[in-house]
DNA sequence: TCTGGGGTCCTAGGACCC
DNA sequence: TCTGGGGTCCTAGGACCC
């Protein structure tokens, strides 16, 4: 989906249409006093000059959206919103609506499953799909469906995305964002030479920065240069798995297929602070932050239906350094006074010199809520060896 | 001018078991 | 007294992605 987030507020605020908006930060007061609907009216006729500006943005956060008319001026996703500010003084600022966000991705989801039903989550803004067998996904190499896709999408929501169609993930990723926003592109097996191989190694699903930096050392900076490379100088220098990886992908070779099914493996809630907390000195302010994350974390695992059994903390000290402690326990749980407990023995074992910035509570080891791993963990561990024992010898 | 929140996967050492 | 290979699970950190 192009620039998202931006792009559902705008529907909400078409007033801002070819405006510089960034969406970041957290909902803020001062928001709610600023904009209010006039009379008899609805949000699109909030006047503009009561949007709050970047230029008054005090506090924490970053820039998760810009819109395309925010991003010449050099804001764009993951920057700071104070430096942010520094670049686009004069850009609007909002905040962020995931449960907004989630509601027009569960619309733009349903409107591909309905054309190409094998698709792949990829996150709140992001698919990938199969359409090798569906109707017609074979006319022009796949830009008539791709089309056809983006109108429905349109038509249900009001808002654009930019499709890549190539012979694989790997890919079709990169195509994706050749014509940005509201694009098609195709990229075929052929065009690895001409359309691949020049783009930097930073593009590939999978090269990030510490990699990219790696990279660069050895003066590989596109794709192309590392295609030229042997694929035993690859793992050499990057270890078996991941140079084996690199020589593939740089060759545009990618067999992963496209997955409709999963589950998720953990859960957690973390938040940064206004200010920095210290253990001792803000102890009872950051109690009752912990207890409101246990709370939640155990909420988002009873209304998904889900249990866990390794129980675990995240803390983010004003150096930026992060800690992570955990604990695995006898049975599975959705507990928040259990959650609550073993992230508490968790917090003894961490270092808590140091001011922190952030606090998370994760829960890991997930089962479905009720399943038969979740229920023979409930019988207790001695029975549980015993309800094993049972279940292989039933097996013959 | 400091840098969100929610995830996945990988690595590596140690405990423990056969 | 010194010495095997597996294998799994747990824990901590880190890279990366949306």
């Amino acid at each position: 989906m192009d620039a998202f987030y931006a792009s559902v507020e705008l529907l909400r605020y078409p007033q801002l249409k070819g405006l510089p908006v960034v969406i970041g930060g957290s909902r803020r007061r001062e928001d709610e006093a600023l904009r209010h609907v006039p009379e008899g009216g609805t949000l699109a006729d909030i006047p503009v000059e009561t949007f709050p500006l970047l230029r008054d943005y005090v506090g924490r956060g970053v820039i998760t959206t810009a819109t395309y008319p925010a991003r010449p001026f050099g804001v764009g996703s993951a920057m700071g919103l104070m430096k942010a500010a520094k670049l686009c003084p004069q850009a609007i600022i909002l905040p962020v609506d995931f449960d907004e966000y989630r509601r027009f991705s569960r619309i733009f989801k349903k409107v591909i499953t309905n054309a190409a039903p094998v698709m792949e989550d990829r996150g709140v803004d992001e698919v990938y799909i199969d359409f090798t067998v569906v109707p017609d996904g074979q006319l022009e190499g796949g830009r008539v469906l791709a089309r056809r896709i983006q109108r429905s999408i349109l038509e249900a929501t009001g808002l654009t995305c930019s499709i890549g169609v190539a012979p694989n993930k790997l890919l079709a990723k990169m195509a994706s964002e050749f014509e940005k926003p509201n694009g098609v592109s195709i990229v075929y097996e052929s065009d690895l030479e001409t359309r691949i191989w020049p783009l930097p190694c930073r593009k590939v699903n999978g090269i990030g920065p510490k990699a990219d930096e790696k990279l660069q050392r050895f003066g590989i900076r596109t794709i192309g240069e590392l295609a030229a490379r042997d694929r035993s100088w690859l793992i050499e220098n990057f270890g078996k798995a991941t140079g084996a990886w690199m020589h593939e992908m740089a060759w545009g070779r990618d067999e992963r297929p496209v997955v409709t099914e999963s589950e998720p493996v953990s859960m957690s809630r973390e938040t940064t602070f206004d200010r920095d907390l210290h253990a001792v000195r803000n102890r009872a302010e950051l109690g009752a932050i912990f207890t409101h994350l246990c709370e939640k974390v155990a909420e988002d695992l009873q209304r998904k239906g889900y249990v866990g059994k390794t129980i675990g903390i995240k803390l983010r000290y004003d150096d930026f350094k992060i800690a992570t402690r955990d604990q695995t326990i006898e049975q599975f749980t959705a507990d928040a006074k259990t959650i609550r407990l073993t992230a508490g023995r968790c917090l003894k074992r961490v270092p808590l010199e140091r001011p922190l910035r952030l606090l998370g509570v994760r829960v890991g080891a997930l089962v479905k809520a009720g399943s038969q791993e979740a229920r023979m963990a409930q019988v207790g561990s001695t029975a549980r060896a015993e309800a094993e024992a049972a279940m292989t010898a039933s097996l013959f």
